[in-house]
DNA sequence: GTCTATAGCGCGATAGAC
DNA sequence: GTCTATCGCGCTATAGAC
């Protein structure tokens, strides 16, 4: 944990700076700021922008998933799965000086400036941290400590969509406080 | 309607480039090709980038807050005008030949790159479209088609988060489709 | 109101020394 | 693995002719 190698310092600033202003936003310059070495020398660790976009996505995908899978093994009730998988959003949001949207929720918007292999990897941060909602959702409803209607994958692609977008949004106005008016009315959602 | 002087075409092109691509990507480059115009003929219309975005989200709010006060001055049954409200949404993304987001949530996205004047009208699309969205909500509880519990801001902060999310993610996967299953889930959400 | 021409800068990327 | 130096391009923006 907390590697400081070169290499590692590129990727923090980099997310750092997608997750506040975007990816058509951050240049090797910014990251040369941030990391105290010459443009060049980037380059020598990520010889394309799409290079390190696509690392980033990878990183952050073997993150996040990470957290999800632990946090669905480490809790028996469904109901604390969900409070902590919201959690890790609002931890994004929180985390650093300035509000954080997530990684993936910015290239996402971004979608038609990436290269394909991005995308591709884009598209399975969505399908598996929706998947995993979704599973979350179907132990709770079995349990019956959740209550909905219809298709768990359809009440996880809702939430997803909601959380995403607040990160989004809560930014412009509100910030942590109305992220988590909305997360309560996540809860309640899906509350037995 | 459909003016087709030189100021409304850059504006409709910008907005097209910016939904689909985001501001950052938008260059007076692409305007000027999009308009078959020179690049210069473009700063006499909008001498700066954020000029040219003012403009665009103070149209945008105009238009949008228009459709939905219409909705509901000529709509009778709140559920009709949920209904109405998420077409909006649906009908931007189905709008030309690529999928585009809300022009403001991708905005929102990159407000960071934003004035403070541009980002000042931002936060006064988003309040008034919510609090729209809340009226409509609180119409339709009191009339006993709606059913949910607690603020009726809260809920359309939930709903309008969900929307301008879903505009963003269903993008990458799914598309219009995907966004339909959502708003069916937005529909159960409140259903009384 | 649109044009040509251009200033001045930041960008991603490469070559080659160390 | 990091550096200096530089290329070539696209960007926002301006000056001035028509």
């Amino acid at each position: 944990m907390s590697e400081s190698d070169t290499l590692t310092l590129i990727l923090d600033a980099a997310q750092d700076l997608i997750q506040r202003l975007g990816a058509n936003a951050m240049s090797y310059q910014h990251l040369s700021e941030a990391v105290d070495i010459r443009k060049a020398s980037i380059h020598y660790h990520f010889p394309t922008k799409q290079d390190l976009i696509e690392a980033l996505i990878d990183r952050y995908h073997a993150y996040f998933i990470g957290l999800v899978d632990r946090i669905i093994a480490e809790e028996s009730d469904p109901v604390r799965m969900l409070d902590r998988y919201m959690g890790l959003f609002e931890a994004t949001l929180r985390e650093g000086k300035h509000d954080k949207a997530c990684l993936c929720g910015m290239l996402g918007a971004e979608l038609a400036s990436l290269g394909e292999d991005a995308v591709r990897n884009l598209r399975r941060f969505f399908k598996e941290s929706q998947d995993r909602l979704a599973a979350i959702l179907k132990l709770g409803r079995d349990a019956q400590v959740f209550r909905f209607d219809g298709d768990p994958a359809a009440v996880a692609g809702l939430i997803f969509a909601a959380l995403e977008g607040a990160l989004l949004l809560v930014r412009a106005d509100g910030g942590v406080k109305r992220f988590r008016i909305l997360a309560d009315e996540l809860r309640r959602l899906v509350a037995a």
